[in-house]
DNA sequence: GTGAAAGCGCTAACAC
DNA sequence: GTGTTAGCGCTTTCAC
């Protein structure tokens, strides 16, 4: 970072001034068309590249968004940030990408990283663990730095969300099962702080209410691929097995699958399995897996496009919006 | 990013000037302790966040690194960023995390954006395109910014590289079947323009011929799952069956095994399957994958280091570096 | 111990 | 059309 070309430089080498240097690289329509050739011939000669750091400094903007997600080998997330990335690049925004490994305090701490370096706005995945009220919140509003919740929410918290509508997802499930003519279902659910799982808990009950059916929650100890082959190892010791196995995300429903065929129990035939989320892994099962698709393309883009929204007309919350799902059907159900 | 507290009030709030609160607040022993803690506590009042960028722009030092990957969906990169991460964050740095999207235009650009940013160092994971000789490597050393290579490389290129020792990794996987009495094991190739895999082939191929058993090498379209499921289904078409497949990663492997299994063709009993990375898919499979285990972790803290030292002591390259791989001995073969 | 002053590299009024 | 000037918010000599 040290003894590069500047404007100045280029300013002497053309004999002009800095500040033509600056209105002619800009493509200012105020500089001769002469000049600026001349210009911009000897700042790509002399290897000139402008330093941003003082660009942004006296343009007050940083041309930078941050988002924050959990973790960065989840796929779902992954995705998210992939999308988003291309969206706000085209955008021409950077876009700062920090992973707060699922911990709300270094949630914290990255959004005062990202304050100062003054990012324009904030997209913030939330971890998965409970965070009633963070003080960021404040912070951000405080500096009118726009931000919003995308993919999850803390349910206490007062801000613009974007997530898929995950209860309609899982109702619209269900209801595709019991339509097929299945009646005996039972729902893999586990740590109930999260509010997307808790959804589509909700959305389970709900259309198992609607026909009358009665709900059958079996309890996993980590919403995993580990977790469930263990929950469903028990079932099968105890012989408990149900005709349906629906599950909070695609993982666990590998994790059934899995479990299941090395019990000789074949899927579809004797257990039919359903996922939620659509990743990669429920085309890469030996049984393609039924599943709900959650638009994360939409969402990421929706999350982009609000926050460039906000961003330009100062506007705060416009609303949350959920986002559509789609029922995505294998040959696991 | 408008109308912040900054130094200057600060500064009036305790009656001193911004260069004692500037000194006062990054503890610099010369300052009254009183006037520390009046300071500081003026600071935290009044909401002060630094300005980075400001700061950044006086110092000629940006405390960020950058690092491209080619895509982040590939839980191998995921992976290596996310530990990348974790050691940087830990050494006070920040770091921009790019996607070139395996595209070596997109990489040469954002290394520009990069070294506008003013970053201290860069590391690149190659797009698994073909790139003879990228001019930013110039760029790059003309401004005496040091980077390095990651996890792959592009051969023709002069630099600083850090990764695994593939050849030797498959090499030993090989010979550990060999040893194990195999003899008709086949090796699933393609497209041989990517460094790592050719690699992979030429330990397949040292351990084969050091054995004296003939080469058997099929190739699939993509090397991918798809790719690893069309291959295995022309072999089984054409009645060409191998007792062992050998794959160049376990995304391929994972189709092998899926492929024979729909069609009953029972794994390890009939055919063998190997895979290499060990990344999440080979333990999710329905027969857990014998697999290589790159050890990222260790590629990754190795190249922040390295890097490190190559900021702090203007050391050009010092020499490449190849990190031993793990055989990693499950169920498939 | 603290303050004054200069300046990091750039942009944006306002002169000319 | 181009140059002059005054900062953006901070750090860092160097006086006092």
């Amino acid at each position: 970072m040290a003894n590069r070309v500047k404007l100045e430089d280029v300013a002497k080498e053309c004999g002009v001034s800095p500040a033509t240097v600056s209105l002619a690289l800009n493509d200012n329509p105020l500089v001769n068309v002469e000049t600026k050739r001349r210009v911009k011939e000897a700042a790509d000669r002399m290897g000139y590249i402008p330093n941003e750091i003082a660009r942004s400094l006296v343009k007050k903007k940083s041309q930078q968004l941050g988002v924050i997600v959990p973790d960065i080998l989840n796929c779902f997330y992954a995705t998210f940030v992939s999308e988003l990335n291309r969206f706000v690049q085209s955008n021409h925004y950077g876009l700062t990408i920090s992973i707060s490994d699922n911990n709300p305090d270094r949630e914290r701490r990255i959004v005062d990283e990202l304050i100062r370096s003054n990012v324009e706005g904030v997209i913030i995945v939330p971890t998965n663990e409970q965070n009633t009220a963070p003080l960021y919140i404040n912070k951000l509003s405080k500096l009118k730095i726009p931000f919003l919740f995308a993919v999850d929410k803390y349910e206490e918290i007062e801000a613009q969300v974007i997530m898929s509508d995950c209860e309609q997802g899982m109702y619209d499930m269900v209801t595709y099962l019991i339509a097929k003519g299945y009646s005996d279902i039972a729902f893999l659910s586990g740590d109930t702080s999260v509010f997307t799982l808790r959804a589509r808990a909700d959305g389970y009950r709900k259309a198992m209410d609607e026909a009358g059916l009665e709900n059958k929650m079996i309890r996993a100890e980590t919403i995993d691929y580990n977790g469930a082959c263990k929950a469903i190892e028990q079932c099968i010791e105890k012989n408990q097995l149900h005709r349906v196995f629906v599950c909070p995300n695609d993982m666990m429903a590998l994790g059934v699958i899995n479990t299941l065929r090395n019990h000789n129990i074949s899927v579809p035939e004797q257990c039919a399995v359903t996922g939620y989320d659509n990743v990669m892994f429920s085309t890469i099962s030996t049984v393609p897996i039924t599943t709900v698709e959650q638009d994360i393309c939409t969402i990421a883009q929706n999350s982009a496009r609000t926050l460039f929204d906000m961003i330009g007309e100062q506007r705060e919350n416009i609303g949350d919006k959920y986002i559509k799902t789609k029922l995505i059907i294998r040959e696991s159900c």
